[in-house]
Formats: C-alpha cells, structure tokens, sequence
RNA sequence: CGCGGGGUGGAGCAGUCUGGCAGCUCGUCGGGCUCAUAACCCGAAGGUCGAGGGUUCAAAUCCCUCCCCCGCAACCA
C-alpha cells in the first residue's frame, strides 16, 4: 500500500536582508505540520526557498559591490544555516535562480502567451529616472518619488500583462464554493469584498527596468517579474512541465501554501488564476498566518525591539524558542513576544510541568527498581484520559491548530503530575507488600511519559529524543500508535540524564532584546539622511511666497488620520490648509502658532477638503516631524525670504 | 456611510456559529506533600463578559444602536 501524499510550503523568502522571526515562524509551523504529518503515516513533501530575483538584489549586490549571483548565495548559505539550527525538516529547497525552475518559468509565460492570456501593452506611471522605479499617481508624494523625493516624469513603459479578469468570476464561484480554501474565514471576506468583487484589473508581469531575472523567452528586452517567477514554485520545484515531472504528478495539488497574512492576497488571487490558465487544480489551502509584534509592539528596527531568533536559540536553547513561538502565536491572529511570558512558558510549561515530571518519574524507578520496571499493567483511568488527549490532539493537528494541540499534550502532563500525588509513590515505595501497586504507578507514568514524547516530536523534537532516551527508548522505537495505547506489555529501562529543560532564573535572566537595544540605540540613529538636491537660481526661490500664518483654529479631518485642516490668518486673507501632521499633534495644541505658509502653492484637495497652501515643517524622518513656527514679534502675512 | 478583526477577573486567551451554573494558562494569597528542576497537588480571592436597548423562562452567545482598539485600503500640497 503506498502512503498517501502531504504537500506543504512556505513561502518564497527574498534574501535582501537576513531573516527575522516571521520567517522563521512560519518555517516552523510548516516543520510541525510536515513532522506531524509524516508521524502519521503520509509521504510528505515540505518545500521552502528563496525568491532571488528583481531589482532590490541587484541594487544591493551593486552597493556591496557584487553580482546578484554571489549576493545571494552567500544570503542564502545563511538562510539554511538558520533552518539548520532550528532544525527544520524541509524535505526540498528551491531557489529562483535554479536553472530547472527558470526555464520551467519561461516555458509557463510562453504557455500563457500562446493562448493570448499574457499580452503585450503599455503601462503608464511616474518614473523616477535615478531610481528606475515606477510609482502610481497616488504613491508619489508631493508630486515627487516617494523614495529619494526627485522629480519624476510621466512614462509609458511598455509590458506584458496578464489577464486577471478573465479568470476572475471562476475565482470568486470557486472560493465561494471551497470555503475551506482560504484560512482563517475573515481572510476570505476580505479577498472577495476588497480585490475581487470590486473587479480585477490585469497584472503587469513583466519589467524592462532592471535586468537580474527571468528573460521573456521571445522578447529579450523584458525580465518576467515577481508573480510569475516566485509564485510558479510550488510547481516547478515538483518539475511541472519538465522530463521528469513524476513529484508533480505526485504531490500536486499542495495540501497547504502557509503564508503571512501580508501576502495571502498573491496565494488566493494571482496564484489560483495562473494554475486555472494552466488548467491545473488549485492549493487545497491557503492560510494567512498572523504577525508577531514584540513587546505590544510593532517589531522595527528603530524601536530596538527586534527578537533575532539566533540569539534566542543560543541563549535559551532551539527547542524552548520553538515551543513559545509555536505555542503562543494564536491560531490565526496576531501574536506578541514578550521576553517575561517567554520566560514564564518556559520555566512552567517545559520545566516545571515537563521535564520535572520527567525527572521525578526517572528518579523513582531508579530508587525503587534500580532503573527496571517489568511490563505489565499500566493504570485504567490514566490510560483512557491518555486515549482522549490523543484523539483531541491529532483533531487539532489536522486542523492545523498548533497552539491547540500543544495545549492538548500539556493535559497529560498535568494529569501525570497529579496522578503522582493521588497515588503518593513515596508512601508506597515504604510497604513491601504495595510493590506491584508501585510498579503499576511507575509504569503508567513511564507509559504516559513516552505518549508525550511522542506528540511532542512535531514541535520540539531534540527534546523528544533525550526525554525517550531517559526511558530506555530510541524514536525508532517508538510510533505514532503508542500514543493511543498505553501498553501493558511495555517495560522500562530508565537512564537518568540531565535535566530535560533547566529553569531560568528570573532573578538573574537579562532579555536579549534589552542588550540588542544598548547596542543599537548609538549604531542607528534614526534620522534618516537626505540626498542633496540640485543647485538652483534665486530666482526659483523667489517663485514662493512665503508669509507668516497664525493658526486660527485646527481640527481633523473626517476619515483619515494623517490630516489635519487649519484655517490660517495670513494678514490680508484667511487660508485653509491640510496638512498631514495629525500624527505629530494634537489640533488644540496648533491654535494661537505662528507658522511658516507657502502661501502660492496650487491648490489641491485631500481627503474632499481644499488645501490652500502649505505649511512648514522640519522633519528627521517618517517618525518625526515638528512645524516650523515664525519668530517672536512677526504677525501674519509677514514675507519671508 | 470603504473592507475586516477585536473589546470576557491583574496579564494573555477560550467560550459566541448551535442561548442553559463564566472557563483555561500565568500571576497573587492560603494550605498539602517531599519522588522531583524551590518543582508538584489542593483551595481561595478577583469578572455588572465595552455601553445602552430589545427578543426569550433563560443572553458573553441572537437582534438593534453607540463607544473604544487593531489590521488592510485611502490620506502627509
């Protein structure tokens, strides 16, 4: 009988920068569904890699003064070297720039060519020159690139395009009907409410912007850019299309495509219309993990609080870092790491509860039995609450319910601890004549013992191995199976060993993050640096009219938050001016300034409202910016020059 | 009237679909035990389930209105 197949991915990483801990979350739920599966019997495929092409590897390979190539290699040797220390069981790794899988990728974009799904048009936007990059009217700011502030110009650039729309009522009929398809349910609605009921609009899939990536295979001046090239993976890395396609045939459709939420919207859209081109079937599922924040907060490298899963493995051990990371991230929402919680799981789900239980099971069948408990009979009630916990477990397994399932494992444990003290060992161990009572009690925790050693594989499974070890097991003694049954017919033969998880004493136990925050404070300031712009004439400066402004009265603008609307004295007149500070200030807090207004600028509207002007500020970056307010003693409509 | 998620003892969450004694983990306090990693076990305190209204014998749960938080989208002239 062959086994049947699991197929499950993450996404594609794209080795700009070094990974952080929403990677390697994902990586690792990935690892305990695929362990898990393979536990139970499937012939699992657990596919990762990177996406290495486009502009921004080609730009920082040029910085760091390298080709692309050798950039990323060197990102990606670091990358496995990650899922190494975390002891990921990914089965296959695929990277972009694998000769099999470009020309798989060409092979598909002329497929969707041929059948006039991809066709040839134009694409209007800003172009910003010196950065080579396009932007939409509503991304420029101020009229200018919204990343180096330069003048841009209107371009039509020429591209492939991708026929979204005509799949697009197939997408929603089949959602509709699949409900399962896109995980968890609110993700659903919002893909049908805001992209696709709304009506799609072709997707330009190619560039001829930069050049470090896939070439169109019949028109050499376009690169085929990112959906195409990342999303084809999970085929083409099963050899869709090629000589030997047998894991395509095979695995093919996945199980599970495990994404962020921030790109479910690329799986459930852009992804299922390629394969409907194809005609091939679609992922079975797509589910949309949330994000974490550290400390309540949003995780940014200028707040400091950045979690660097490498330390945390090296500090605290690889397994106690996945089990909070696997444990704590609620099923489906976002998670917070907060190093006291992280301390706390630690100390009282793995220490106390677990390896304690470990300990104290270990060292009495050392004590009494010199390490040796025959079989026999193992406890009834113990036995059959060990049955449901299994059940409920692998329920929550197949749903991908992690967290659930740890927390499932955990009932046991608590239920040995407490079986423990009904029983009172220690009492028994003193009466000759309760020897095999003893035995009965020490074998069921041994039994119970080797059930959790055995559900705890998926998540922690170095752990899992020395907690077996102690009690005489080796994983290849044990299966999936003996979780169900607690054998009557097991015997043990312990080894004391070290403590399974030691405690972390809070008392002396620094966080990370703290000692991350010293540093980095002086390394990165946050100010950011701005480019210099071209000389000019006095005479462009004398084309604004500066004056001096009071702020009558300020208050928000409806439905926005960045917007405030001031109504200003400018001496002759009186002005409204919206300005995008409502981040920075309160509206009470502006009445009565004097500030600096530009007072002959075009005027334009935001939000609806009617903005006559604009008003003067300094600012170091996005996070901090102050008005520039006029000196003492110059009343409104004053000129500056 | 853009879309969606959420508000439950000090903290973090489950329960809401399918109404029926308000539950779990951590923390706090008290007790027990001594096999164990000062761990384990038991007990207690602590909640008007965001607010108001409605349906019902009965509402955290169903209906209506409102408030607050958080994502996405838009908005920094």
């Amino acid at each position: 009988m062959t086994k049947p197949t699991f197929y499950i991915t993450t996404p594609l990483y794209y080795p700009s920068d070094n990974l952080h801990i929403g990677h390697a979350y994902c990586t690792l739920i990935c690892d305990a569904i695929a362990r898990y599966k393979r536990m139970t019997g499937f012939d699992v495929m657990y596919l990762t890699g990177t996406d290495e092409h486009g502009q921004k590897i080609q730009q920082v390979a040029e910085k760091n003064g390298t080709t692309p190539k050798a950039y990323v290699d060197n990102i990606v040797a670091g990358i496995k070297e990650l899922w190494t220390l975390l002891d990921i069981s990914y089965d296959r790794f695929i990277r972009t720039t694998d000769d099999y899988h470009e020309a798989a990728v060409q092979q598909i974009f002329q497929r969707l060519y041929d059948q006039g799904d991809i066709y040839k048009g134009a694409y209007e936007g800003w172009y910003c020159t010196p950065d080579e990059s396009f932007w939409t009217e509503s991304q420029l700011k101020n009229g200018k690139c919204p990343d180096c502030g330069r003048e841009v110009v209107l371009t039509k650039e020429e591209c492939y395009f991708f026929k979204l729309s005509k799949y697009q009522d197939r997408l929603i009929e089949y959602i509709e009907t699949h409900p399962e398809f896109i995980q968890p349910p609110s993700r659903k609605n919002e893909m049908l409410n805001n992209f696709l009921k709304p009506g799609l609009e072709d997707l330009c899939v190619s560039r001829t912007t930069f050049d470090w990536g896939v070439r169109v295979p019949f028109d050499d001046k376009h690169v085929i850019y990112v959906w195409i090239d990342a999303l084809s993976n999970y085929i083409t890395a099963m050899r869709y299309g090629q000589a030997d396609h047998a894991d395509f045939d095979k695995y093919w459709p996945a199980d599970l495509h495990l994404v962020g939420k921030e790109i479910i919207r690329f799986h459930t859209i852009i992804w299922p219309i390629m394969l409907m081109a194809l005609d091939q079937p679609l992922p079975k599922q797509v589910y949309g993990h949330g994000w974490w924040t550290s400390e309540g907060q949003k995780m940014g490298k200028s707040l400091g609080n950045v979690v660097d899963p490498v330390v945390y493995a090296d500090k605290y051990g690889v397994d106690a870092l996945r089990y909070f990371l696997l444990r704590e991230m609620p099923f489906g929402s976002d998670g917070d790491f907060s190093h006291k919680r992280f301390i706390e799981r630690i100390n009282s789900d793995l220490a106390n509860d677990l390896g304690n239980l470990l300990s104290r099971t270990v060292s009495m069948v050392q004590k009494y039995y010199g390490g040796t408990l025959p079989a026999d009979a193992v406890n009834a009630d113990i036995a059959a609450f060990a049955a449901s916990v299994a059940d409920t477990y692998s329920a929550q397994m197949e749903g991908f319910n992690v967290p659930n399932a740890m927390a499932e494992c955990w009932k046991l444990v608590s239920r040995a601890n407490k079986f423990i003290d009904e029983t009172q060992p220690w009492v028994l161990g003193r009466d000759d004549s309760k020897t095999t009572e003893l035995q009965t009690v020490l074998r069921t925790l041994c039994a119970c013992l080797k059930a959790v050693g055995v559900m705890v594989q998926p998540f922690i499974p170095a752990a899992a191995d020395k907690l077996l070890a102690q009690l005489g097991l080796t994983t290849a003694q044990v299966d999936w199976q003996c979780v169900s049954h607690l054998s009557a017919d097991d015997g043990f033969t312990v080894v004391m060993g070290e403590a399974l998880f030691p405690r972390i004493d809070v008392k002396t136990d620094v966080s990370p993050l703290t000692l991350t925050k010293e540093v980095a404070q002086p390394a990165a300031p946050t100010a950011k640096v701005y480019d210099d712009l071209p000389e000019i004439a006095i005479d462009d400066f004398a084309k604004c009219d500066l004056r001096v402004a009071e702020v009558l009265s300020c208050e928000p603008v409806p439905k926005s938050d960045k917007l405030l609307l001031l109504q200003l004295d400018v001496g002759s007149e009186k002005r409204q001016v919206v300005s995008g500070i409502a981040k920075f200030y309160k509206p009470d807090e502006l009445v009565g300034k004097r500030v600096l207004l530009v007072k002959n600028l075009k005027p334009a509207k935001l939000r609806g409202v009617e903005s006559q002007g604009m008003i003067l500020c300094a600012e170091t970056g996005d996070d901090n910016v102050r008005i520039v307010e006029a000196p003492a003693g110059m009343t409104p409509g004053a000129k500056v020059r």
